[in-house]
DNA sequence: CCCGGCTCCACAAACGATTGCAGGTAAGAT
DNA sequence: ATCTTACCTGCAATCGTTTGTGGAGCCGGG
């Protein structure tokens, strides 16, 4: 009736659980025939070990929990993807947590999975965390760690990261290159140090191709879409013929300002965004953006975070590639 | 150091662990003053209950494991964040697994699942899933079940739906109120209750406005954008002046199709869509599209799972309901 | 013939929380 | 004063697995 226990099969065959115990668990200390004989009585009676029982007793479960802004976003429910192929694959169960970009709910999340004895943590910041005390305290030490896409600095364990400012770098010289002359810029968070990258490559491009950087159109924490439309309204006043954005969705506020002030995109106004998300093909003009390769950072993460588990490492610095894709809105 | 234990809690104030167990857990045999004082002993020395441990010993966990074709889909990652909020509320920690719409991932899932010992399981089924064993079986008797979406006949538990025949019946309706007078439907897979649900909804509204329903124009697995974009041209060429389609993308596909073809989107065709996908909103013209509510979805299934485990039902069913979004596609 | 060394297995103590049962105390009833 | 009753708490077993320690059996070398 319940489940068939180390004991049962050790009492079917005239040994001790310990010696079940040992043979399941690839104990080179048993005589192969024994083990054979165990494994065979553990198949047959349909043997299930029972992880609750076994994380008690070693103190550590193999759940890895992963916490992210928000699940139904394009790049993060693409890395959660991507992490939980190879950490399913490796023999580890996910667990999922959302901070909605607060710090209140990340500090609960913690706490949550801190509960539940993760082996191992894998991290995404809210908008709201500059630092990260609260994770220091949760994790104890036992905890590994692995921060991807916003990192903080100070942290043990591993960090992945985009190449932000290569991908921005790339996307500000590809409009340059198209000939746009006055490029403005949607940042973000400038306190994280993700949007804080982007930014320097699309300054450095601007100063690699001579042109001067203008703070005036620069515009800080314009993520959403409405930011980006607002913010475009000024860009344009202020001459502007182009906007690098870091965010796709304050790109599309862009694109439809743009429009809506009776500018022809891509010959009047160029625009490229950040994150590849979905609806960039769709939109018409189709519009550029930096893919991001969120599910390759997925299986990176992971595969760090598998590295951590395994002693392999005490933490590495991961680097993910970007790739401009580009459409309409910037070739001309 | 390590964690501290109700023991620690039970030699602090000179009690017994049984004491500090009872007093944490509600037990109302307890005196009021000894529990005051146990709950501020255990918050002064940080007790965290060791979930493993209690866990172990009451036999059930407090793990709900989610189980989708895909997370990173508008439509199921909003429902994963709409079940998460209450049950995550409800104490329960969840577990979310991919079946990339593959059976073969959906019983490993299972099985994942099974071997954690979680106490309920909601899933949505993969496309290659038609009957239910492999459910029974993995889920014994122990295991609760919620069924939200696509749901199988003839598994215990509680099944959460949209009102699919309605959401269908209403955009074919809204399509024949704008003067529309030959509707195609791209349809899904018709071995699936949702899509034929929706399906009959369709049908049912040319038959109430005495229109002929004619299997000429009905197309079946068409659920990509690819098969939306082909199946559209057999329905022009078939004389059609509008589409219904039980998916956005593939009413995407008709989009482009139409346009292609030099029709002008709504005066010469007509197109409503379903699952209302950010997209929808961004296309042009803007898409008319069901949408399904997902994030009431998730907590309503969430909220069935919640009683399931209370014991306070056997089952249940409950219809979500749909709102027609009505944009430029379909609106003359 | 004895002893060191090796292989393999049994014993029993954990891991931390829960809970049936028994017992002890104090209040109220007789 | 004794007994019942209600209320509270302690004792100890238990969930199923893992693992340190110890020892039985066997082999070969001295």
């Amino acid at each position: 009736m319940s489940a068939t226990t180390i004991r049962d099969i050790a009492v079917a065959l005239g040994v001790t659980p310990s010696t079940v115990s040992r043979a399941l668990s690839g104990n080179p200390y048993v005589k192969e025939s024994t083990r054979a004989a165990i494994l065979m009585k553990a198949r047959e009676m349909g043997y299930e070990r029972n992880v609750m029982a076994s994380n008690l007793r070693k103190g550590t479960t193999n759940i890895v929990g992963i916490i992210v802004p928000r699940i139904n976003r394009e790049f993060f429910g693409n890395v959660i993807s991507g992490a939980e192929s190879v950490l399913s694959e490796a023999g580890y169960s996910v667990v999922i947590c959302q901070t909605h970009e607060r710090l209140e709910d990340e500090k609960s999340a913690l706490k949550v999975l801190a509960g539940e004895q993760v082996a191992g943590i894998m991290i995404s910041h809210s908008a709201e965390t500059v630092s990260g005390e609260h994770i220091l305290e949760a994790i104890g030490q036992n905890v590994k760690l692995v921060q991807f896409d916003r990192v903080i600095d100070g942290l043990p364990g591993s960090k992945v990261t985009n190449d932000d400012f290569k991908g921005a770098y790339t996307a500000t010289k590809h409009l340059i290159d198209n000939g746009y002359k006055r490029i403005g810029a949607l940042v973000g968070f400038m306190n994280t140090s993700l949007f804080r990258r982007r930014y320097e490559g699309y300054a450095a491009a601007l100063a690699d191709a001579g042109m001067p950087l203008d703070p005036g159109i620069v515009f800080e924490n314009t993520i959403l879409r409405k930011n980006g439309y607002e913010s475009t309204i000024r860009a344009i006043d202020a001459g502007c013929d182009a906007i690098y954005s870091s965010g796709d969705f304050s790109a599309l506020g862009a694109l439809e300002c743009a429009l809506e002030r009776g500018l022809r995109v891509p010959e009047d106004f160029g625009i490229v965004g950040t994150a590849n998300e979905t609806f960039t093909s769709l939109v018409s003009p189709r519009m550029s953006s930096v893919d991001q390769h969120p599910f390759e950072m997925g299986r990176s993460a992971a595969g760090a975070m598998v590295r951590l588990l395994g002693g392999e490492t005490q933490g590495e610095e991961i680097l993910i590639g970007t790739t401009l894709v580009t459409r309409q809105s910037s070739t001309r």
